[in-house]
RNA sequence: GGCCCCAUCGUCUAGUGGUUAGGACAUCAGGUUUUCAUCCUGGGAACAGGGGUUCAAUUCCCCUUGGGGCUACCA
């Protein structure tokens, strides 16, 4: 069996979501692990709904996941052009054919006149289909006249080809994660093939082009399980059923709470993202969030999809791009719907972020900070790294829940120090400073040794010592070693922040014992 | 409505004709020699319901229920 070839072929009709990134994924990986070819195809061919950004956004998304294809529209490659919208002749020429082998006609049907159709289908309990019911009564060539269909189709009056499907018959068909599928040709419509403005629908198209380009899997979403009856007919109509590639049918990606599958405008409503990056929406003005933006690692975002729907039936859960393309697997793919579930997905990240190294680490936090307003020295952020890389879920968050980390606290979790203050001997704490001041070297470890042997030399409790110390520094009760934390800030932001606090702790005590 | 697909902890899932039904996220409780978002340990938590088949069903079959998708001159 020669090698497969598979490809990803969305339409540029918007940013491309998660759903379809996995998709893209479990082609790559497919591809990558037998060593096949995985292809790029851009489905234009709906001019309403082309949406100017969309295919640069696609190719940009793919290379930030790191599943740069080996060919598509920029990569080229010998099955090209690989936009829909280029291959025009093509879609004609094989149309003509199915026309000519009667396999196919023109229909003249007016949209208003199928509408009306289904109005009255509709008033009557029914739901109207264009199929071996109807098709005698409606305006298309079935029975025309050679003349008379010529003469009609010299005038410029619209129509379009749909395809002929016989009455009474059965399709059956395999899928790779469905099994056996079968369905009557009494419930499919004679699809519409090609359209008035002459170009293909995606159901043409499709078939045509996974035929030309030598496509031998299919893989794509659920939604397209249903109309695969339609496009084995075709294959079947062209005589290309022993080409027909395998499907396999991908379970979806569905909301994190309520019904249905994982729509744009989840992203917003969840606080989540649902693009791979920033979307700006030219049409409505709206931005939707990205995973990139929103601090988050790209092995990360696709080890996390790819257990969406897969897993490798191992305990191992941590896989990177390399891991994934060993131990993928088409027929571990599920069946059911998998729920979004975004905590997972801060989990991975924060696993991955863990992982970096201190340059890794900080080219990831730069653009957060600064864009927070901090002017922080890369020297600072490699000092973070070791402190913070563990105590992240985004990149985003440095700046924001660890603000103290570049600036001094401007204000303190005055709860949790009054629970020490009640204990504590201010005029004791007064000393603080002057230890501080009189650690030589300034490090992490002799801050802390030197601390707190003043502490126990002088009976100060560091279970109120410490916590107010942290507080000092951080403002609250979170954060890292406050020690660690003394060492990156240096020793005299550390020295002022503690003597701030100070003032201010002498001043709650004083409100307390009025209380 | 019709057709197709699906059904194990809250979530993602492993799994088998006989198992203490396993893991991960989340959650809860402890711990990391008195700071900490990490880390460690532990707990609670599931086979949708009803019929069959079988010595035995979570596992195989059917029905019900529930969920999802499709039903365009959109993909």
């Amino acid at each position: 069996m020669s090698t497969p070839r598979v490809r990803f072929a969305p339409s540029p009709t918007g940013p491309l979501h998660i759903g379809g990134l996995r998709t893209a994924l479990y082609n790559y990986l497919y591809a990558r692990k037998l060593g096949g070819t995985f292809i790029l195809r851009i489905e234009d061919t709906d001019q309403k709904r082309y949406v100017e950004g969309a295919e640069q956004y696609i190719r940009e998304a793919l290379t930030w996941s790191g599943m740069a294809p080996d060919e598509g529209p920029e990569a080229g490659g010998d099955y090209g052009p690989y936009r829909q919208s280029e291959r025009s002749e093509l879609y004609a020429k094989y149309t003509q054919q199915l026309v000519d082998a009667g396999k196919a006609y023109y229909a003249f049907d007016t949209p208003e006149a199928l509408d009306a159709a289904r109005s009255a289908a509709e008033a009557d309990g029914k739901v109207f289909r264009y199929d071996s019911s109807t098709r005698g009564g409606l305006d298309n060539s079935l029975e025309m006249s050679a003349d008379a269909l010529n003469a009609r189709l010299a005038t410029d009056e619209a129509r379009v080809v749909r395809l002929f499907v016989q009455a009474d018959e059965q399709v059956v068909f395999s899928d790779v994660v469905r099994g056996t599928v079968r369905m009557s040709t009494n419930e499919l419509d004679d699809k519409v093939l090609m359209k008035a403005d002459g170009l293909p629908t995606y159901h043409l198209a499709n078939v045509v082009d996974d035929y030309e380009m030598k496509i031998t899997h299919v893989i794509r979403g659920e939604e397209w399980l249903p109309s695969t009856a339609h496009h084995v007919l075709l294959y079947d109509a062209f005589g290309f059923r022993q080409n027909m590639p395998a499907f396999a049918h991908l379970p979806l990606i569905l909301k994190p709470v309520g019904k249905g599958k994982l729509s744009k405008r989840d992203g917003a409503k969840f606080g989540m993202p649902v693009f791979p990056m920033e979307w700006d929406d030219q049409a409505s003005g709206e931005t939707f969030s990205g995973f990139r933006e929103s601090g988050f690692l790209p092995d990360a975002v696709i080890n996390f999809l790819a257990f969406l729907g897969w897993n490798p039936g191992t305990e191992q859960e941590m896989f990177n791009l390399e891991e994934l393309v060993v131990a993928f697997d088409l027929d571990k793919i599920g069946k059911s719907g998998a729920r979004f579930d975004f905590d997972k997905a801060k989990w991975f990240n924060q696993q991955y972020i863990s992982q970096l190294s201190d340059d890794a680490f900080a080219d990831m936090v730069a653009p957060s900070v600064q864009e927070a307003g901090f002017d922080v020295s890369r020297e600072k952020l490699l000092a973070l790294a070791p402190l913070m890389r563990e105590r992240l879920n985004t990149a985003n968050e440095l700046p924001t829940t660890g603000a103290y980390l570049f600036t001094s606290p401007n204000a303190f979790d005055d709860k949790q120090a009054e629970k020490r203050l009640k204990k504590a001997d201010l005029d004791q704490l007064a000393h603080v400073g002057a230890i501080l001041e009189g650690v030589s070297s300034w490090d992490a470890e002799q801050a802390g040794t030197q601390l707190k042997s003043w502490a126990n030399e002088h009976e100060v409790k560091l279970g109120i010592l410490l916590p107010l110390y942290r507080i000092a520094l951080t403002g609250g009760m979170s954060g890292p070693d406050v020690f660690e934390l003394g060492e990156v800030l240096g020793k005299e932001e550390t020295i002022q922040r503690w003597e701030t606090a100070l003032a201010h702790f002498r001043s709650l005590q004083s409100n307390l014992s009025a209380a």
